[in-house]
DNA sequence: TGGATATTACTGCAGAACGCAGTAAAATCA
DNA sequence: TGATTTTACTGCGTTCTGCAGTAATATCCA
């Protein structure tokens, strides 16, 4: 009995579309490319293309290099047929996990250092991607794409990136402005710059660009309504 | 031997600590509020209290309701204390999982159509979700947040959810507007859009407020240095 | 009043996915 | 020539998910 195909499956066969590639060169390609859409173990990059081949997806064939083995995996048609198949079927909505959000979610039961560390930790996360990020992607203007005929599809994602980390690090400053008027994590309820924020969403206005008055309040000599 | 706590462990612990919740109530309230920051399985929310229970970081006491019962969880002092130490740790990286750009990465496998449906269908969940989340943050100008003295907490983190899907929602018009430009899916490489957006990569300019003049290009006729 | 549907309140199980440890050859560096 | 890094994986135990199944209580509507 196969198992099924799951979208990680799909993700591997979509790299086999590409070129073939060894287990190992999958590991480094979905680390590159494959990271910011469909995080994945290393554990998974080797053990999906298998399922693949016994599905009939793929081919296996076995390279020598000195006294150590690698394994060659390529598409076949099937594999093609399936992957155009999938192409046209609706994707799952995006989720995001992050631990730094749950924190703040959570904030009560730390102080208001610990807060700001997590969100600092966010942020540099975020800039260290976006560097990342941005350091391929100019690569390309001196023509360092592995696969030029791909750029246009490469580029495009990179841009949903490069505005996701933006949007975690001007986030994370509005946050740290907000958090700057709590005298505690705890208790607060309703602040000035709680009701403010809430006024700015009820009347769909934006929350970041257009200051919420945050520095223009005095910081709260305690606890507000709550 | 007892199981690691892992940081789901966290998240139901950080619950508890608002108050004692039976495990149906965790599933509701996790689908509310920590769906954005941390996705977990309604079968995860039923395990996780037993295994804090195990390790003498909550309480389950067995109410009955007519014939049949059900287990309400309540945080101890060690869940608490060991609630405050995870708050001093560092938070991991934020991921984000999104099918729709995953077709996009392999979007040569498919059609221009397929693509453009996939966008839209990541688009209309971000609208979705954002609708929820406004829906449930103007109910707390009417008092209607479930824990007053958290208000602050959840409006905050509230901010970063809108944003994000306001972010997803206009790349996703900004990104059509480039696959406009496409006369297919495969094999483009460097068109004028690629090169445009490069550039402003390259320049650190922002990428969507600022059209990448998109509009004033004409569609190209053919391949680009592919 | 009663029958249909929805909500509450879970458990078991198979399979997906992860993290870590372990193994070892080849390549590179100093 | 020895030390380190890179290549190239596998096995195992744990975590997590999705689905099916079970059943009592509550609500709706005719």
């Amino acid at each position: 009995m196969s198992a099924r195909l799951t979208t990680s499956s799909y993700a591997v066969l979509g790299l086999l579309a590409i070129r073939p590639w060894t287990g190992y060169e999958l590991t480094q390609q979905a680390t590159r490319s494959l990271r910011f859409a469909w995080p994945k173990s290393e554990r998974l990059l080797y053990s999906e293309p298998k399922k693949l081949v016994e599905r009939g997806l793929a081919t296996a064939f076995t390279e020598s290099v000195g006294q150590r083995s690698r394994t060659v995996y390529t598409i076949t048609n099937e594999g093609r047929d399936a992957l155009t198949d999938w192409m046209s079927s609706t994707p799952q909505p995006p989720t995001l996990e992050a631990e730094a959000l749950l924190r703040l979610l959570f904030a009560e039961n730390g102080t208001i250092d610990d807060l700001l560390a997590a969100l600092d930790e966010m942020a540099e996360d975020a800039a260290r991607m976006h560097e990342q990020v941005t350091t391929i992607n100019t690569g390309y203007l001196d023509g360092e794409h592995p696969f030029p005929q791909r750029t246009h599809l490469s580029v495009l994602f990179a841009t949903f990136q490069l505005e996701l980390f933006d949007l975690m690090i001007r986030w994370v400053d509005f946050a740290k402005a907000e958090i700057a008027t709590w005298p505690t994590t705890e208790g607060l309820g309703m602040t000035d710059g709680t009701v403010a924020i809430l006024n700015n969403i009820k009347e769909h206005r934006s929350l970041l660009e257009a200051p919420t008055g945050a520095e223009a309040r005095r910081p709260p000599s305690g606890r507000q309504r709550g």
